[in-house]
DNA sequence: GCCAACGTTGGC
DNA sequence: GCCAACGTTGGC
């Protein structure tokens, strides 16, 4: 059991959107980073916890936590000529990029980012490294029940 | 909108 | 395999 952030532009899957899937769910399309894409494919398993994090917005943070529900398969989205999300190079019989699904186990307030700044005990956290950018990112889990703390 | 940081591409 | 140019991310 492992404990990953996932960042996602509010304006394209915020936490209110995920709470209104069906099953509260979504497929995390889109990545096109490599190091994204293995820790998905080699490293998550379903029930890992997830922090959801709103990235690129007014207030970036935690919005809520979640679960990957289902194991890596391929991106749809890198089939569909003409897609925002299309990669030539990719085919069914050899696809390049994967995503798992994520499930939403409840929202939280948002923890911002400036806040997640403010407490020691992250001074290591990934997302707060100077010139972090990759979307997906290992959590320590001394760092995942500390934030559980907060949260609660 | 700016721009620092970082990943990718492609010529050599 | 180097590295300059270019594209993207994402906080501010």
């Amino acid at each position: 059991m492992r404990y990953w952030l996932m960042k996602s532009e509010p304006s394209d899957v915020s936490i209110d959107d995920l709470a209104g899937f069906p099953n509260q769910s979504v497929d995390w399309y889109g990545i096109r980073n490599y190091q994204a894409r293995n820790f998905m494919r080699d490293q998550m398993k379903v029930g890992d916890g997830v922090f959801f994090y709103h990235s690129n917005c007014d207030v970036p943070g935690i919005a809520g936590i979640a679960e990957v529900s289902k194991l890596a398969y391929p991106d749809r989205l890198q089939f569909i000529k003409g897609h925002k999300y299309y990669d030539e190079k990719a085919t069914p019989e050899n696809p390049r990029w994967l995503n798992v699904d994520v499930k939403l186990v409840r929202k939280t307030r948002l923890l911002s980012l400036k806040e997640l700044r403010e407490y020691p005990e992250l001074i290591n956290m990934r997302i707060l490294q100077r010139g972090n950018r990759l979307s997906i990112t290992p959590v320590d889990p001394k760092e995942w029940d500390f934030i559980n703390s907060v949260l609660k």
